[in-house]
DNA sequence: AACAGGATGTC
DNA sequence: GACATCCTGTT
C-alpha cells in the first residue's frame, strides 16, 4: 500500500473529525465511524471454545479488507481536500519541503487556529519547511512539550498528502463534461463517431444525462440531449458548427455499413449498435 | 424536431 | 474512406 496512516495519525484524524467545531473538516460526508471494534476481552478469548468462535472465512476477511480500504480511501480523499483548501487560503504549496519561514509560520498559525492550540508558533521561528521536515518527533517535543507531537503528526499528514499528490497526479473529478474525454489525450487522433458514442456511453456518471443505454446487452442506446451530444462531438472533431442534424446524418451513414441501425421498433433518438457482442465479450 | 437519404466537398 | 455540409422531402 502506498499510503498508510499510522495508528497515531489515524486516532489523531478521528479525534479531529469528531470535534464538532471543526465543520471545516468533513462537512458533506458522514464521519465514517472508523474506530475499529475493540479487541475481544481476555475472558472472551479464554472462555470461548475454538469450534464455536469459528475463525473468519477467507471471504469475510476479504470483505473486511475491502471495507477498510474504502474507508481509508475516503479519509485520504478528505485529507487531500482539506490540504487543498488550506493551501488556497494560505497561498502556500502543499509540499512542506518547499516552504520558507513565512510559509511555515502561516501553516503553524493555521493549525493552531484550526485545532485550538495555544500559540506555539513562536517556538518554531526561523525554520524553513525543509528544517521542519528534518526534525524528529523528539525535536518537536523539545520545542513544545505539550503539542509538539500533535504538530509533528500533522506535518506528517501533510507530507503524506504531498507524496500522494505526487504519486497520483491530477485526477480530474469533473462531473459534467470532463475535458479529457471530449478532447482526446492524444492530439488529433482520428476517432470514429461510433467510437466516440461508445466512449460517452462508457461513462454514465459523466454523460448519462445526454446519452445512455436502454439495453446495453443489445447495444440499444438513447440520445437524451441531442444538442449536447452534438456539441461534444463538435468539440472533439474541432467542428464548431456541428449540430444534431449533421451528426445524425453521419449516424445514418452507418446503416449501410452495418455498424449502427434503428431498433426493430423505431423510436425517436434511439439507435442500436449492430454487433454489441464484440465489446461486451471482453468483460468490463 | 427527428428522420431518411442524395449530392458534393474535404482531409 | 469517413465524415461535414447542404438539401429535399417525410413522419
Amino acid at each position: 500500500t502506498p499510503f498508510l496512516l499510522s495508528q497515531e495519525q489515524w486516532n489523531f484524524g478521528c479525534n479531529l473529525m469528531s470535534t464538532e467545531e471543526n465543520s471545516w473538516v468533513l462537512k458533506t460526508t458522514e464521519a465514517p465511524a472508523p474506530v475499529p471494534p475493540p479487541c475481544r476481552s481476555p475472558e472472551q478469548r479464554l472462555f470461548t471454545p475454538n469450534e464455536a468462535q469459528h475463525p473468519p472465512s477467507e471471504m469475510e476477511v476479504q470483505v473486511e479488507e475491502r471495507c477498510l480500504e474504502q474507508v481509508q480511501t475516503m479519509v485520504v480523499g478528505e485529507v487531500l481536500k482539506d490540504v487543498d483548501t488550506a493551501c488556497k487560503l494560505l497561498n502556500i504549496e502543499p509540499d512542506p519541503l518547499g516552504w520558507n519561514c513565512v510559509h511555515v509560520q502561516k501553516w503553524l498559525l493555521w493549525t493552531e487556529h484550526l485545532y485550538r492550540l495555544p500559540q506555539v508558533s513562536v517556538m518554531f521561528q526561523e525554520l524553513s519547511g525543509r528544517d521542519l521536515c528534518s526534525m524528529t518527533e523528539a525535536d518537536f517535543r523539545q520545542r513544545s512539550s505539550q503539542f509538539g507531537d500533535i504538530l509533528f503528526a500533522h506535518l506528517d499528514i501533510w507530507r503524506s498528502a504531498a507524496a500522494m499528490k505526487e504519486r497520483c497526479p491530477p485526477e480530474d473529478t469533473a462531473d459534467e463534461d470532463s475535458w479529457s474525454d471530449v478532447m482526446c489525450n492524444f492530439p488529433n487522433q482520428p476517432i470514429h463517431l461510433w467510437q466516440f458514442l461508445q466512449e460517452l456511453l462508457l461513462k454514465p456518471r459523466n454523460y448519462s444525462r445526454c446519452i445512455r443505454w436502454l439495453n446495453k446487452e443489445k447495444g440499444i442506446f438513447k440520445i437524451e440531449d441531442s444538442a449536447h451530444v452534438a456539441r461534444l462531438w463538435g468539440i472533439r472533431k474541432n467542428r464548431p458548427a456541428m449540430n444534431y442534424d449533421k451528426l445524425s446524418r453521419s449516424i445514418r451513414q452507418y446503416y449501410k455499413k452495418g455498424i449502427i441501425r434503428k431498433p426493430e421498433v423505431s423510436r425517436r433518438l434511439v439507435y442500436q449498435f449492430v454487433n454489441p457482442v464484440e465489446w461486451s465479450a471482453r468483460g468490463e
